[in-house]
RNA sequence: GCUUCUGUAGCUCAGUGGUAGAGCACUCCCUUGGUAAGGGAGAGGUCAUCAGUUCGAACCUGAUCAGAAGCUCCA
């Protein structure tokens, strides 16, 4: 056989040869050296056998982060093989401990366990050490290939091994990677060598998971596990993470006193705090604005409704598990509203329309409450009740794409407006082998069009993603990236002629017949819970100046300019900006600190000086940089932050 | 909801079976200062809740409630 080296360069090898025979061939330096390799561009270790006429390249320790998914899974199974030898220590026998998979995943690698007794996190050290000893054996892990009914009879004891061999092809030969006494079925690759994995590595958590990720099967431990190629990686990666601890908007929220969550009021059920409501409000501003220019018309609709009308809508049989039960009244039940949608359907349906009054854009920052599962509730990322700014545009079919454009620009718009520059936009789309989805195909297959064709248009990466649709349409998801790597949906759009098509509404056409319009559902923050939760993540708490609750602090340096210090304070209140003194007896420098901690973007220091001049002394933080300024005139500075207030920069 | 872990003052945390502590914040007094903590005094806790073990429980056991990480779910 043959295959072809970086340079092009032909090499001849014997049949079924693998990449270590091929850095053989080149050399004993490079054998030595070589860590794993990638065949046709897919990393592969240096036991396989190579595809014929493959295109190779070799990975040696010059470079091992090219190799870093390879050597992830080869210290997830030393990890494994130390867990299992912890346990032996323990007085446990060897098949004690069993397995479930454990792959290497961004950062890192894990392995789900079915353990004798459970592992606590204080345990991880421990593990890490044996780990190290495993990788200071430098244990040779040799790849062979065994018939299903070998691998069976050896992984008889472990039934999660079982299961997974069993669902393999017949013919199949299947492989396993053996390090010392320690064997696992895998699909590898894997390095040639435990001494030759890096030892840049953290175990960081265990926890529960689902064997095989469904619900309804035995939970099985995990241990999660980072790794890089070099230390510093590592470091780095650990201080990402220290940095998204500081700006956990849980702890921020607490620290800022924007928000609380009290368990006599209930879980999963926030309570702004007046610093989080000015910072909501300014939000909610802001939209209307956009809302108000782009013909949208207010509405607002009650918090709970007959669970009639979400039997029409759906709601109710689509999302039994996650609505909170009903409530009787009288002989009639009620729900807690979960969906804003069918309320402004009835407000469609309140009047004849004519096909003159399309679009009908109708907007509120509408509560809703969903029952979500005890253990997803999440500060203010996952509640229980939280506000839409929804909206629902009725409009005819001929108009669909010119809203649904609007809409895509509205929300491209709050995006920029802040700075929320790692943004995935996902379609989701019908899965026709799944049931929940309503309506006729032909609809679906319109609308789902439809939003790719708009998608291409404005020109936004995107992906499709089957089976994400909503129950009764289609949607494009737009999905943020925290510091932290984890995705967050905000806003989505979605469009919907099945809706129209259960509550039966309609608009007379030019023709003098009914039409049934067409529904794009939309909301570009998504909830203003979520929103602002990872606002204050994505400003560490160090909002611009139109969002801070709390804009200026005013310092005076004595108690004798108090009172030049609270004229200026009201000078600012009536012109709209939200001002502070602090009057207490602390020193200058502590009350300077004070406002720091409180992340209060703008200072003024008021003396002798500044009283005598009608000026003051600034200390400002803004989000491209701090600064401070000496003898600033005061109506000069009111200007000059009104401006930047009014222009939300 | 499930698995593991956690719950002591407003916040951060110490306290391993013998009647509860620190720092910050808070209140009062002194201090009146030039850009990140001036000094002193005081107040504040059924140790999440309930039950049990014990002569005795913040500490051990169980249940409940709440929180964290992950899993599952998210119109």
């Amino acid at each position: 056989m043959h295959v072809f080296l970086p340079d092009g360069k032909q090499l001849d090898l014997p049949q079924g040869a693998t990449a270590l025979d091929a850095a053989q061939a080149i050399g004993p330096r490079l054998a030595q050296d070589a860590l794993a390799a990638t065949a046709n561009g897919v990393l592969t270790d240096l036991q396989t056998p190579l595809p014929e006429g493959a295109e190779i390249s070799l990975i040696t320790k010059k470079n091992p982060g090219q190799a870093q998914s390879v050597f992830r899974h080869s210290l997830g199974h030393a990890m494994s093989q130390a867990v299992g030898e912890y346990y032996e220590r323990k007085g446990y026998p060897r098949n004690a401990v069993k397995r479930g998979v454990g792959p290497s995943i961004e950062n890192g690698f894990y392995q789900d366990f079915d353990l004798p007794e459970p592992l606590g996190e204080e345990e991880l050290p421990e593990i890490e050490k044996i780990m190290r000893e495993i990788i200071g054996r430098g244990l040779d892990i040799t790849r062979s290939e065994v018939s299903k009914a070998q691998a069976l009879e050896q992984f008889g004891f472990d039934p999660y091994k079982v299961e997974l061999i069993s669902a393999l092809p017949d013919d199949e030969s299947i492989t396993f990677y053996t390090q010392g006494e320690y064997v696992d079925l895998c699909r590898g690759p894997h390095f040639p060598n435990t001494g030759k994995l890096p030892t840049a590595f953290k175990l960081t958590s265990t926890s529960g998971a689902y064997w095989r990720g469904n619900e309804k099967n035995p939970i099985l431990q995990r241990v999660y596990g980072v790794a890089f190629a070099s230390q510093k990686e590592l470091d780095e990666y650990l201080e990402r993470l220290e940095e998204a601890k500081r700006r956990d908007h849980r702890k921020l929220g607490r620290e800022l006193e924007l928000f609380t969550i009290d368990p006599l009021v209930g879980k999963g059920l926030p309570l702004w705090l007046p610093n989080g409501t000015v910072l909501r409000e300014e939000l909610a501003a802001f939209l209307k604005e956009q809302q108000f220019q782009r013909g949208y018309q207010g509405v607002i609709t009650p918090n709970i409704g007959n669970l009639e009308l979400y039997k029409t809508s759906g709601h109710y049989q689509n999302y039994s598990d996650s609505n909170f039960s009903p409530i009787t009244v009288d002989d009639e039940q009620y729900m807690l509203k979960p969906m804003n949608c069918p309320h402004h359907v009835r407000i469609y349906d309140s009047k004849p329309r004519s096909y003159r009054d399309l679009p009908v854009r109708l907007a509120e920052f509408g509560t809703v409450y969903r029952y979500e599962q005890s253990g997803e509730l999440n500060g203010l990322t996952r509640v229980r009740g939280f506000t839409q700014d929804d909206a629902h545009i009725f409009c005819r079919t001929d108009q669909l794409k010119k809203e649904f454009l609007d809409v895509l620009d509205l929300t491209v718009l709050v995006l920029r407006t802040f700075g929320m520059n790692d943004v995935r936009f996902r379609v989701g789309t019908r899965d026709p082998a799944d049931e929940k989805y309503v309506g006729d195909a032909a609809n679906w297959q319109l609308a789902e069009d439809g939003i790719i064709q708009a998608v291409e248009e404005v020109g936004l990466p995107y992906s499709i993603e089957p089976g994400d649709a909503a129950f009764y349409g289609p949607k494009l998801d737009f999905v943020v990236k925290d510091v932290l790597g984890r995705e967050w949906q905000l806003g989505t759009i979605q469009v919907d002629y099945n809706l129209p098509e259960r509550f039966d509404i309609s608009y007379v056409g030019e023709d003098g017949q009914d039409h049934r319009p067409v529904m794009i559902h939309r909301a570009p923050f998504g909830s203003l819970e979520r929103f602002v939760g990872i606002l204050i993540e994505h400003y560490a708490g160090d909002f611009p100046l139109w969002l801070a609750p709390r804009q200026i602090a005013i310092v005076p340096i004595a108690d004798r300019h108090n009172a030049y210090a609270e004229e200026l304070r009201a000078e600012l209140h009536k012109a709209g900006l939200r001002a502070e003194v602090d009057d207490t007896s602390n020193r200058m420098q502590a009350k300077v600190r004070n406002a720091e901690l409180s992340k209060i973007p703008m200072i003024l220091v008021v003396g002798d000086k500044e009283q005598e001049a009608r000026q003051v002394s600034t200390r400002e933080r803004w989000p491209d940089g701090h600064r401070e300024r000496k003898g600033v005139g005061f109506d000069e500075l009111k200007a000059e932050l009104l401006e930047r207030y009014k222009s939300r920069s």
